[in-house]
DNA sequence: TTTATTTACTTAACCGTTTTCGTAATCATA
DNA sequence: TATGATTACGAAAACGGTTAAGTAAATAAA
């Protein structure tokens, strides 16, 4: 059975597509009367719009696509739980689409998106290095386009950020008020926007406080859960072990938990560990678990509010607006 | 600037839209000089076609629709992640629309794919009585609806769920053989497939144990962390309080540690836990959580492969699939 | 050589909505 | 009463890609 269409409403109305379109659309055109059986007898049939003819017409998709790296991740999901609130409270509806840390799989998605699928774009770009260049064509078709989290630090664009450098400074500061004097910063990748700031900040933690930084402090780990698991193991199974550690994603502390349970590592006695995390269950763990939690949900939010205002204004707004949210440091047993 | 469309890439090549349109899409009928051409074309100005048009006319979107309470739960967060594995691979993409539990959101959303928004639809149906009508409907346009995990019981169609009965069944029969005789089974409806079957298996093992079932050992919950966690509080400090706790979803796990951290409660030597739930960080808590746990990603795979299955199949397929992805019993700390 | 077939395209209709531009009819104004 | 506004609707042209049907030229078959 074919889909029932306006004109099917129309016809059964004796009235032409046109006033139909402009009745279910509240038009000051219509009478109230022809109005009043119009939603009647489009409730009567389960009318529902085809929103390909209308986003073909009207030029825009009721669609944001949310581009990021993955969603199982806590940061992630709650970031993604904020967006989905301010969409589908302005009845948008929301792509998702991963990258799965593949700066390859961001390009051909991002590409797509010229073609008109999503009126807007939230980014947390992927640890590949990102190439800007479509971002910028998407801006400079009318797409507005809003980073959160991991941002295009060359790009003059709207972004919500935290305030990474100054949480990896609080993070660094606390676990050398806690004793520690050789901290290993854990990272997943050099050439993303939250290394950088979260890199400068234990940084300049460190030469503060006259310890001077070396480079092999910084361990860049991968995606895979057992390599690093494994690298770990070798790296604090070292004499000169570190015995402080700054995990700058969340997955990366879960795998430092692991790493010293497998060689019989107390934490916080023989490491202390402070991860950028947003687990639920930090609190819980053993030992619980010092973190920097970041304000996922609000980031998630904030960017969504943000790029409906540029979508709303006509202009492709390149206001240059950098949004930031504080994250909080919160100490728990793990940095003892 | 006007987007390039079809025509204006034809009038560049000196050619029609229509051997343009049949040229990138490989049709036999265009000599392969000129598909070379049009390819070059193509990628010289950058075009994109655009989906809707597409869409419109082929009467299909090449979108799934993932329709499911939330993302932050990592059962949820990870079957998307399989969920969109599969679709990235054919070419689809994914709408997240959350239900946030809400039945009425969830009808919404449901009425609004009658208009074709998605080619087909993956369900995990919300806590608030889900109403087959709307699902009925789309099946009966042609637009195949697949379960996954929160089922319709009443509906003959294609399922993927994991063996919630016997998990349960399993998840008791271990808390009694630690030497419980008082288990509290934690719940967030008592109108979800996934809590019929599970209470069921709780029950089964009870009753082979000769020990009574008593209704009030079902604590239904609420989705409101305080409240819940205010609830245990309560229950746990009667003195007739419960020595084994089953919590049937993994947030509520959490809430029971929480309430013990606070009445200073020990687990598993005051009271033991095991929790339905895929948490990464089960294995890492104070004490290790025992769990039941789930496939999620698996499943998310299974039941967006039975999908596309349906999709290539042209009719709207009532294929009565049950599809049981078994989950494990993971036995750690917290049921010593 | 004539006819049939294949090749490589083009024309035009179509998908279902929206929107511009009319146009009658009604009402107000001078 | 003639003129201008207003109200309530309709006709038709978009939007951009796809596809059925048609066609001229080249090739094959009779």
């Amino acid at each position: 059975m074919g889909n029932i269409t306006i004109r099917i409403l129309a016809r059964e109305l004796q009235l032409s597509a046109a006033t139909v379109s402009k009745a279910l659309a509240d038009s000051h055109e219509i009478s109230t009367s022809t109005k009043k059986r119009v939603l009647e007898m489009a409730a009567a049939l389960n009318y529902t719009p085809n929103p390909y003819a209308s986003s073909l017409r009207r030029k825009k998709s009721k669609t944001i696509a949310v581009v990021l790296p993955e969603v199982a991740d806590s940061f992630f999901s709650q970031a993604i739980d904020g967006i989905e609130a301010i969409a589908q409270d302005k009845g948008y509806h929301v792509l998702v689409c991963l990258t799965h840390e593949r700066a390859l799989k961001e390009q051909s998605i991002l590409h797509e998106m010229l073609g008109g699928r999503a009126d807007g774009i939230l980014i947390s770009v992927c640890s590949e290095t990102t190439n800007p260049a479509a971002i910028l064509e998407l801006q400079g078709k009318g797409v507005p386009v809003v980073f959160f989290d991991r941002v295009c630090e060359e790009l003059n664009m709207t972004k919500v950020v935290t305030d990474d450098r100054n949480s990896a400074y609080k993070a660094t500061d606390h676990l050398m008020r806690c004793g520690c004097r050789e901290i290993a910063f854990l990272t997943i990748s050099e050439n993303l926007s939250i290394s950088h700031e979260r890199i400068e900040g234990y940084k300049h933690a460190l030469t503060e406080r006259g310890i001077k930084f070396k480079k092999t402090d910084i361990i860049p780990c991968t995606h895979q859960a057992d390599d690093n698991v494994r690298l770990l193991k070798k790296i604090l199974s070292k004499k000169d072990r570190p015995d402080g550690i700054i995990a700058s994603v969340e997955k990366l502390a879960v795998q430092v938990y692991q790493a010293c349970r497998e060689l019989d590592l107390k934490i916080p006695e023989d490491v202390k560990v402070i991860g950028f995390s947003n687990l639920v269950t930090a609190s819980l763990l053993n030992p619980s678990l010092t973190t920097i939690t970041q304000p996922a949900f609000e980031m998630g939010r904030t960017a969504a509010t943000l790029l409906f205002k540029a979508l709303n204004s006509k202009s492709a707004e390149t206001s240059q607006n950098v949004l930031v949210i504080p994250s909080e440091l919160q100490v728990r047993d793990s940095t003892g």
